[in-house]
Formats: structure tokens, sequence, C-alpha cells
DNA sequence: GTGATTGCAAATCTTTTGCACTAAA
DNA sequence: TTTAGTGCAAAAGATTTGCAATCAC
């Protein structure tokens, strides 16, 4: 079942976002139903599949408002191609490279002891583990 | 001083490349003098910076060719744009977000605990740790 | 109304490609 | 020779931008 509206819409106006037709939309797609990874491409396509009259443009702009407001995250694992995940808690990735698919790895899943102290003048602003994966023979 | 120009060749041949004058040029920017992060723009600039005529094209290729042979690994950190190392060793980065800067991790001053299992059909072909620093204050 | 948001098309940036030319073996 | 490698300019793909039209408040 769909997320009730006024749940995305308030969503929104919390992170000071106006609601508008487009942005609820692709809230809707983004949010409703699980953890998603997207590239801005599949959610224009899934948007015009639904129906949802949106230019690409504003599709990049709203992942990325959507990005600064904290409501998603950017990953990267690809250098042609920016991936957003839905799920914005601390967690890492499978990617597998022949698909271009990403996977969430919980946080809890992989342990990193002994890190590096960042360098003077920097904070470390967030550590990302990416388990690349090739298909077996 | 440059490393002497057989040593470089002859790391080529073993590679199974042709030595040519513009591979050994690039060869000689990357591998003379300790471990490197360069973009295909940087590397491009030092050849002209260095009267070495070179086409961006043939930067490209290079770079390729080179991480294809095993003389190179490519890095992902920036989504905009690739990054290859000349440390193909196993280790990871500091990724200063700010200016766009690469720094190598040792492999021993981060230790993976508790890493899951590939999934089935694939297998690990390399863990990344990326750490994103952010200027502080 | 008024300022934020959108759409569209054009621009930008990185990277790849096609193909005639050049050079290594 | 013969085949791999190169340069150039054009193409491709992802993303951004400028600006007039539209929408939320």
């Amino acid at each position: 079942m769909a997320r009730p509206y006024t749940q995305v819409l308030e969503r929104l106006r919390a992170a000071g976002l106006r609601p508008t037709r487009q942005r609820l939309a692709l809230a809707r797609l983004l949010f409703d139903g699980g953890d998603r990874h997207v590239t801005a491409e599949i959610l224009h396509g899934e948007a015009l599949d639904a129906a949802v009259r949106v230019s690409l443009a504003t599709v990049y702009n709203t992942l990325h408002q959507f990005t600064a407001a904290g409501l998603l995250r950017e990953i990267v694992v690809d250098s042609q191609r920016s991936y957003f995940d839905t799920n914005t808690s601390d967690h890492h990735h499978f990617f597998f490279e022949s698909s271009g698919r990403l996977d969430d790895i919980p946080n809890e899943r992989i342990v990193l002891a002994r890190l590096p102290d960042p360098p003077k003048g920097t904070r470390v602003k967030r550590v990302d583990v990416v388990v690349r994966l090739d298909d077996t023979g």
C-alpha cells in the first residue's frame, strides 16, 4: 500500500521543501516500500511509467535537494553514474559489477577495527565500505 | 632522477604493451617518483607541461590499458571523474572532499573484521574502504 | 501577488569512438 | 610488410544551467 499521502507531505515540509506535485510523486516512488538504490535515469523512468509528468532535470534537482535535506544518501561506486540510497543510516554496500546492482550491508555485518586518525585539520565525514563482486564462473 | 629508461620499457614489454613514445612518456610520468593518484585530465596536463605531444584520447586509452595490465588501479571516489592509482597493492584511501585529493591508507592501518560472505554466484573482487574527510571549522 | 519551482533546450564535462595516418616489430 | 597504436574531430552519456512559464503560499 502507498504510505499515506500526508506522511510524505509532512516529511517534505519538515525538510523545508515545498511539497510540489513533482516532489510528492518522486518522494512516494522513493520512500514507499523499503530501501532503494536509484539513479536519476531509473527514477525518471519510474515516474513516467507511473504517468507522472516530470522532467529529467527536475529529477536531478530533486535528488540533490533530498540528499541535501538528509532524506537520501549519495553512493559512489561507479564513476559514470550517481546512485542515491533511501537508507540514510550507517551501512555499507555490495556492488555487483556485472549488473550495476547495489545491495545494502547492514552496519553490524562489517566491523572496522583500527581506523586511522584523520589528518590534521580534517574530520571524518563518513567511512564507506564497498564490497565489489564478480560473477562466479 | 628519472628511473632508467630501460626499466620502464621492460615493464611495458612485460605487460605485453608495445613501448611507444606516448606510453613510455606517460609511464615515466606515472611511475617515476612514488605513489600517485591522477585523473586523465591531470596526466594530460603534465604531459603537455613536459612537452610530450599526446592526445587526451590516447591518455584515456593508456590509463585503461595500464589498468587492464595491472600497472594501475582505478579508484572510485567521485562520480564525476575517474582516478587512477599507481599503487596497485591492497590498501585504502582518504578522500579530501573539499580539494578532491586522494591519499593512501596502508592496508595494515585498517582491519576489516567480520566481512559478510558474498552472495551465491558471486565472488569478492575487492573491498574498498574510503574515509571521506571534511575540513575542520 | 511574489518568490520558489519547473520544463525545456542548450550547454558543459568526461569519456568513447571511427577512421585515416603513423610507427613498432 | 603487417598490425598495433595514435590523433583528431565527432559522438555519446550524464549532469547542469538559463530563462520564461507555472505553482504554492
